[in-house]
DNA sequence: GAAAACATGTAACCGGTTACATGATTCT
DNA sequence: AGAATCATGTAACCGGTTACATGTTTTC
C-alpha cells in the first residue's frame, strides 16, 4: 500500500501527467520504493476514484492533433491522507533476505560460485550506492527538479527541515550499501582462507 | 521461490513432519526467510509432486488410534535441486524501502511521529538482532538442535566450513540491524536539534 | 519517412498475507 | 475433563511481476 503514498509524495510538489509521474517517479521515489509503469498508471486511477488526487484531461499539442493527457494534481482529501499515513507507525515486514539465506548454506556451493555470489553481492550494492549518492548530491547541489520545485513551494523557514531529511533518508542508504559492501568483502576473504588455510 | 529452497537447506540436516519442518523454520531459517504454516504446508505438497522430497505416512501415536502425519525426506533430486539454486546468482529485487521512504519526507509529520517512528525503528531492529545473536551463539555452544544435526552427518573435515558461513550469515544481519539502529539514532538527534536548534 | 519519445494501459500469473477450520493425541 | 500441543491445511484477497498492446506527436 505505500506505492498510494509514495504517488502522493511525488504530487506534493506539482501536478503532473501519469506519463510525468511515472517518469520522474524512477528518479526520485522510485530509488526508495520501485514502481513499474504498469503499476503506477493503475494506481493513479484508484487514487483518482478515491478523490486523492484530481484528474484533468488537458491538449497533448500545441497546434493540429485532439489527443489529450491526463494532468493528475493532488487534492486536499490526499494531502490529508499523505499527512495521515505519516503519522501512523511502519508495518515491518518479516524478514525475507534471499543473499544471507544463501550464504548461511554457502558450504553447499564450490569456490567459484561464492566468490561470484560475493562479487555480485557487491556490484549490486555498487550500483545502488550509486544511485543513492547521485541523489544526495542532486539535492545538495539543486539540480533535482522534482526537490527544486518542493522548495519553491515552500517558505524558506522550511528548507532546512526539507533537505536535512531528505538527506537523512538517503544517507541512510548509502550506510545500508556500504554495510552489505563490506559484509561480501569479509565473506571474499573467508572464501580465501576456507580455500587456501 | 525461494521458500522452496529454505524448506530443503533444513531437510538437508534430516527428514522431518510437516509440523516439524514448520515448528523448526521458524526458530532456524526463518531468521532469515520468514513463511506461515499456511505457506509451508502446501509448499511442501508441491516439492513432493515435484520429486525434491518423498513423504511417507507413519504412525502417528505409540498404541491405540490410526492417525499418521507425513515424514518428508529430502530426495538425490532435492539435493541436486538444491545445490544448483546455491551456484546461481542471487536475484535482488527492486529497493522497496517502508521506513526510508516515510523519512524521506519527515518534514510532512510532527516531531512527536517523527520520534515514534524512530523508536519504532529502533525496537523493531533491536529484536531483530536479539534473534539473530540469539542464533549465532546457539551455533556457537552448540545447543542449536538443527546446526547440531547438521554437523553429526558431516565429515569434521567440514565443520569449520559450515560454522564460518553460518555465522559469516548472521553476522552480516546484526551488522545491518546495527547499522539501522545507529540511523535512527542519528534522526532522533537530527529531530532534535531541528526542534530546538 | 523513420525513430524517438509521449501517452496509457491490459491480462495472466504468482508469491505472500490473513483469517479461518478441524480433528487427534498427550499431558496434567 | 480440559488444556496444550500435535498435525494439516483451505479460501479469499492483494500487491507486485512480466509480457504484451496500441496509438500519437515530435524530432531528425
Amino acid at each position: 500500500m505505500s506505492l498510494r503514498y509514495a504517488l502522493l509524495a511525488l504530487l506534493t510538489a506539482q501536478p503532473m501527467t501519469g506519463y510525468d509521474v511515472a517518469k520522474t517517479f524512477h528518479s526520485s521515489v522510485g530509488h526508495v520504493w520501485h514502481a513499474p509503469d504498469s503499476q503506477i498508471y493503475p494506481e493513479l486511477k484508484r487514487m483518482e476514484l478515491d478523490g486523492l488526487i484530481r484528474g484533468e484531461d488537458i491538449a497533448r499539442t500545441s497546434r493540429a492533433g485532439n489527443a489529450t493527457k491526463r494532468l493528475y494534481g493532488i487534492t486536499e482529501a490526499g494531502v490529508a491522507a499523505f499527512r495521515q499515513w505519516m503519522s501512523v507507525p511502519t508495518e515491518y515486514s518479516a524478514e525475507r533476505n534471499p543473499a544471507h539465506l544463501r550464504a548461511a548454506y554457502f558450504e553447499w556451493a564450490d569456490a567459484a560460485s561464492v566468490r561470484a555470489q560475493l562479487l555480485a553481492h557487491i556490484e549490486h550494492w555498487t550500483e545502488m550506492r550509486e544511485q543513492w549518492v547521485g541523489q544526495l548530491s542532486s539535492f545538495a547541489d539543486r539540480s533535482h527538479p522534482i526537490f527544486q520545485k518542493r522548495l519553491e513551494i515552500s517558505p524558506p523557514s522550511e528548507w532546512p527541515r526539507i533537505t536535512a531529511w531528505k538527506m537523512f533518508a538517503y544517507e541512510g542508504l548509502i550506510a545500508q550499501a556500504d554495510q552489505q559492501i563490506a559484509w561480501a568483502k569479509k565473506g571474499l576473504a573467508l572464501e580465501a582462507s576456507l580455500d587456501n588455510g
